[in-house]
DNA sequence: CTAAAATGTGAGTGATTACTCTTATTCTAA
DNA sequence: TTAGAATAAGAGTAATCACTCACATTTTAG
């Protein structure tokens, strides 16, 4: 079971030199995968733009996959502590409320980096993987909202309601990125996800 | 801009005999797919599966990625052909018969071949390609739907109520084959994504 | 200052793979 | 019957790529 072995670091960076050699090697990965696309990502690419040597990126990275993986866990974090920045004040407000804090928490963390969002999650081979990191998160923020108002709401099949509306939130801000971005800028798809959900969801 | 011929055959199949090469082709395509993977799906690979030789696979097939685009069409095809079984009848029904329908029509097509399908759409390159030729189908059903039945329905914007249902069914189905399938065979799934679309969606 | 640890280097390797090309076989039509 | 078209065969090729290894340089600690 390499699960966890291969997408772990071969050696810990300890001096400030190291640090900023994986750092150099994270952001030419991410800059080959936005611009070229995967297929473009070899390691012996990443190191040169990189500005380092193929030998010391497996110094850090046991291989090419623990390299996409460790990309992928950084960005989904930044994600993370994006949404959090708007989940911060969630007392004394109507199931309303909260619910468009979490629409927009889930729009403005997709807002990181589009394209490597994207890249990471239709190019990359067993993204299954990768959507996990995301998916676990907001799976989390959104249980705890149900849970918390569970009386004001509809629908009685815990797990099946965080199933549905993770889903759905997720799938229509990936593909207003990928297909029609200005829905995003105008708000108009947060007004619509609104308008689904809050069907869905609240007791009328 | 070699979008299509790249992906056009090489050559059309004349005789019969070769008919059934192109076909022992496809099918081989499936099952390493369905049982490896696309990583181990190399041409060498599948014209040895095929029973056929490498060089017969490059007549009818000009490159690799003509080759699953071919298999994609198929099987979106025949996701298309058992949906419009599930469509005859439409006339003298409620706005949520016709509904329900829509979403059975779905959930039928995506058991065609469930395996295949994930793949297709998790693991390829450039699946978004693969993508279209199942959304396209979809949208238009939808628009002709929505449309006959306006006067019935809350959402006033068409194209991006189309966006919205079609984006909200697939993710629901595909989520639900990857993670929990247990939620289509019991019909959990239809009820609950038919809750959600018909709050959204019919005046109450 | 010095030894050892940490870090960096990059030519080289072995394996893989998409695809070609030449030659052989089978079918069709007249 | 036969010429030519269609089809099949599969060894070979050129390119790519993930990854190693032997050695060089820099940093740290005592």
């Amino acid at each position: 079971m390499p699960a966890q072995s291969a997408a772990t670091p071969r050696k810990r960076p300890k001096q400030s030199r190291s640090l900023a050699t994986v750092e150099a090697i994270l952001t030419a990965t991410t800059h080959i995968l936005t611009e070229d696309g995967y297929p473009q990502l070899t390691t012996n690419r990443v190191a040169e733009r990189a500005g380092v040597s193929i030998g010391s990126l497996y110094q850090y990275f046991p291989n090419k996959e623990a390299l996409i993986f460790a990309l992928a866990e950084h960005h989904a974090n930044e994600m993370a502590q994006l949404a959090q920045y708007h989940l911060v004040e969630s007392d004394n407000c109507s199931v309303l409320d909260v619910l468009r804090q979490i629409v927009k928490a889930a729009i403005a963390a997709h807002a990181v980096n589009p394209k490597l969002h994207r890249v990471l999650h239709e190019q990359i081979p067993n993204s299954e993987v990768i959507r996990h990191l995301d998916q676990a998160k907001m799976e989390n923020q959104l249980r705890s909202f149900l849970e918390q108002h569970a009386d004001q709401l509809q629908p009685n099949n815990l797990e099946l309601t965080v199933f549905m509306v993770e889903r759905t939130i997720r799938a229509l801000i990936h593909g207003a990125m990928t297909d029609s971005p200005q829905l995003l800028k105008t708000g108009e798809l947060e007004q619509e996800i609104m308008a689904m959900l809050s069907a869905y969801l609240v007791k009328s």
